[in-house]
RNA sequence: GCGCCCGUAGCUCAAUCGGAUAGAGCAUCGGCCUUCUAAGCCGACGGUUGCAGGUUCGAGUCCUGCCGGGCGCGCCA
């Protein structure tokens, strides 16, 4: 529709040009935009404001020759001008019924788009370490990036969901080390847990089916795992050092393959749950990238070379840096340590490098904004290999403040003081969960107050959504139980009996569904899709209040009924890509 | 100190590429259930868009400087 009316407005420019009233160079970005309000109109365009300054001209005067080279169209009722020489296009109200005979027809279907033109899309996100469950702060990223890669897909693009796993860094061998002692503990063993081991209940489980499978084979006595190990932060010392200390003495007492069953448990039962919790969440992955993978294979030493003979990278202090510096970052950064291990910067280059070598047109990384310092080195990595930084998309999410009531509540993996997801979404359900985390834009800090999110009340915006939807079925549901029947080519070929102003508003609102999507998609802003929800749930239940559906005349009920039901497949379409439920009933 | 993000109604947030009179929910106050679910509807109240300049036909939106908040600034991940 909106293409319709700029081309229309192009045929203007153009016969304005040929017959001398604009220069011949003249060049205009055509918009289109939704009308505000309906005193403007359906669409309203600026084209006369923009071309006032390149034509010398009153932009009124403009307008008014614009309106008059208008080719006719049997869609734009009439125009007007207005303001200080906006053009605002009114539209047949056949063409707006137009929008209620599609969503019935494409169900599903309905506000399918192709500003994707079928590319190819990764996208990554959550990613959290596995070192322990998800909590309420990962669960933002889930529901953003899931609402997203759903909106994408919607809107044509091929999207490839994908979670990279942590499972190569320290912080993984620090939990294996945290299993392997409570292991001991299991076992009989008294000792002093250390300050920066991982203190979840979780840990302990898993230490209990270690046990289980191992009984005692992995014992050792306490007093050969903590001699001449450097005391730990509480006891005057230095906790890394301590645990670094302790990881190492695990591994020499455990010997490589026994340690690599623990660590192997411990990964492999963390992942799991996340696996599971994600799944319950609504949130499903194409893959699960293993960061081990790529030290394994050898990418993380071809990224390197990569830098090398580019001339990118040079010795300092024994160890070796990337000059990131001369793409736009604000230091050189370390790739290699001293001690001969990468860093995890060298493995996320390599990741990145791989992510584009399968193929992808672009790639969507959603990060917590913590992490926001670390986007300029990772696009420098990517430009100094020759590729185009542009192709990587990084959306930052805010962390989630989480509440009870007015007590901010705060958070730490490490003390296992924490809330997990597992946790929010059997207190809340997973569609007021999901809903609160994406009716927010991503840059914006959210404040989660449980205490509201658990009320089930009607504090609970995607109550409102969802009972908008149950309504429209159990109307359906009455019709059943009048033994009334409903006619719906009847009541298509009766839509322009709809003129109730809450009828044309629902109308309007069921027609600006697919533009939704795109704008959506291309804003990658799935808030939006929230937002608009909104307003059409409360088209909907304004529209029930003021009218009944189940009328005695049958043409005007089949019409109603259409009307509705063309409202319930686009609420089910909408929370459909925000991973929240359609209920039937309330 | 430097960098990034944010600052909009009492509270939580919207506002399409810079567009017309800045909108919702909650809270407060007043109405609406004999009618398809009151998790609903209608109305009222509520604003110097943090402050000061600038750019232009037009600024919540762009630029500069302040003020306030968050995050980052490791041979951690």
């Amino acid at each position: 529709m909106k293409e319709q009316i700029r081309k229309l407005l192009q045929t203007a420019v153009n016969r304005l040009v040929e017959d001398g009233t604009l220069p011949p160079d003249t060049h205009v970005d055509i918009q289109v935009e939704r009308a505000r309000d309906r005193g403007h109109g359906d669409f309203a365009a600026n084209t006369a404001l923009m071309l006032a300054r390149p034509a010398r001209r009153n932009p009124r005067e403009l307008a008014e020759a614009l309106v008059a080279a208008l080719p006719s169209s049997d869609t734009v009722q009439r125009t007007e001008i207005a303001g200080p020489g906006f053009i605002n296009f009114f539209l047949r109200a056949e063409a707006a019924y137009a929008a209620v005979r599609e969503a019935l027809d494409q169900g599903e279907a309905y506000g399918r788009g192709d500003i994707g033109r079928g590319k190819r899309l990764l996208v990554e996100f959550v990613s959290a370490n596995p070192t322990g469950p998800l909590h309420v702060g990962h669960g933002r990223g889930a529901a953003f990036g899931g609402a997203l890669c759903n909106l994408l897909a919607e809107a044509g693009y091929q999207v490839h969901r994908e979670y990279y796993v942590n499972d190569a860094g320290r912080q993984m061998d620090i939990l294996a080390t945290s299993v392997w002692l409570r292991y001991l503990e299991v076992s009989g063993q008294q000792l002093r847990f250390p300050d920066n081991g991982y203190r979840g209940d979780y840990v302990r489980h898993i230490a209990r089916s270690l046990y289980e499978r191992e009984h005692d084979a992995l014992r050792r006595q306490a007093a050969a795992v903590f001699g001449d190990i450097p005391a730990d932060g509480s006891q005057g010392g230095d906790k890394e050092a301590h645990i670094d200390a302790l990881v190492a003495r695990a591994k020499e007492l455990l010997g490589r393959s026994n340690y690599r069953r623990v660590f192997d448990l411990a990964l492999n039962t963390v992942l799991e749950d996340i696996r599971d919790d994600l799944a319950g969440f609504g949130v499903e992955y194409d893959e699960w990238f293993s960061e081990l993978s790529l030290t394994e294979s050898g990418a993380v030493e071809l990224a390197l070379e990569r830098l090398q003979r580019a001339g990118h990278l040079f010795e300092r202090d024994g160890a070796t840096w990337f000059r990131s510096t001369e793409f736009g970052d604000e230091k050189d950064r370390v790739v290699r340590r001293e001690n001969g291990a990468i860093t995890y910067f060298a493995s996320d280059i390599a990741y990145h490098l791989n992510k584009l070598e399968r193929g992808f047109d672009a790639i969507i990384d959603v990060w917590g904004a913590d992490h926001h310092g670390y986007v300029p080195r990772v696009k420098a990595a990517l430009s100094a290999c020759g590729e185009d930084a542009a192709r990587l998309d990084v959306r930052l999410v805010q962390f989630a403040i989480l509440y009870r009531g007015s007590e901010r509540l705060q958070m730490s993996t490490r003390s296992g003081q924490f809330v997990t997801l597992r946790e929010l979404r059997e207190e809340v359900g997973s569609d007021a969960a999901r809903f609160f985390y994406v009716m927010r834009k991503p840059e914006q800090h959210l404040d989660f107050d449980l205490e509201l999110a658990k009320s089930q009340s009607a504090d609970n915006p995607v109550y409102y959504i969802q009972y908008a939807h149950a309504r429209i079925c159990s109307v359906m549901r009455q019709l059943g139980d009048k033994g009334l029947r409903y006619d719906a080519a009847n009541g298509l070929e009766h839509l322009t009996m709809l003129e109730e102003r809450h009828e044309l508003d629902l109308v309007n609102a069921i027609g600006q569904y697919r533009e939704l999507v795109e704008n959506a998609a291309a804003a990658r802003e799935p808030h939006q899709v929230a937002h608009y929800l909104r307003d059409l749930a409360n088209a909907v239940h304004t529209y029930y209040n003021a009218h009944q559906f189940l009328v005695d005349d049958a043409t005007l009920r089949d019409a109603r009924l259409c009307l509705v039901l063309a409202a319930r497949q686009v609420i089910r379409n909408g929370l459909r890509l925000l991973g929240v439920r359609a209920p039937e009933a309330m």
